[in-house]
DNA sequence: TTATCGTGCAACCAACGGTTGCGTTAGTGG
DNA sequence: CCACTAACGCAACCGTTGGTTGCACGATAA
């Protein structure tokens, strides 16, 4: 159900950043990277090699540069992910708060379903 | 802007499973997740902690066992954080689609402001 | 009191994010 | 053509973290 490993890949703050950054300056190689981010080019290189891995950016090598692109749609599926996670929890935590209520008000309601 | 403690705390998807139990359960204690999940009682013990630190669950301590409960309110926030990001991303994307039809189109649009 | 259940603490291991150092390849300029 | 520089990859190393096993300790049940 969920896809523990796109998960994982945007749970890095730093892969985080990095896509921001690609984003925002609509790709960008490892050395660019860098220069925007609090770790060496090395470090960014494996983050993109992770984020290559799962498909959320994709390379072309041009000379001796290796310009990065975020995959828009690997994006998105990342995105309704999140969303979808969020979305339970907020189900489950409106339910609670609702037989909390019901319990409040002295009906005490033991038969809710659960799962 | 962003808590990256929340982040990591909810981007381990054991920990994740572990909300989900402790939601669907009403609270819970280290061995009963234990029991739950693919993992030991002490790696369970150490999320707990993890979660606890942050505030996502609490914990009261009744004869020999230590029953943790989610923290509703801490919780939503933490969902508020993953939808904030998602629609961040969402936007970001949205507007790289509607500048790439822009090209299509043959208007090059080179002055658009971007950040 | 003795046995058992639930915990906590400590040592250890593998994976991961990060660093430094070095070798390689692609452009650039005398 | 040859030297130099820029961007890269590879390998070794370190600290943190998720996970395990083993053991000792307090609380309950027989």
């Amino acid at each position: 159900m969920i896809d523990d490993d796109l998960w994982s890949a945007v749970g890095d703050p730093t892969r985080r950043r990095m896509l921001d950054l690609l984003l925002a300056d609509g790709g960008g190689t490892a050395t660019s990277l860098s220069e925007q981010l609090p770790v060496t080019r090395q470090a960014v290189a494996k983050h993109l090699g992770v984020l290559d891995r799962v498909g959320l950016v994709h390379v072309t090598p041009t000379g001796r540069e290796r310009r990065y692109e975020v995959d828009s749609d690997q994006l998105a599926r990342a995105v309704a992910q999140l969303s979808a996670v969020g979305a339970t929890w907020d189900a489950r935590l409106q339910r609670i708060k609702r037989i909390a209520e019901r319990i409040q008000r002295g009906k005490s309601d033991s038969g809710a379903d659960h799962s």
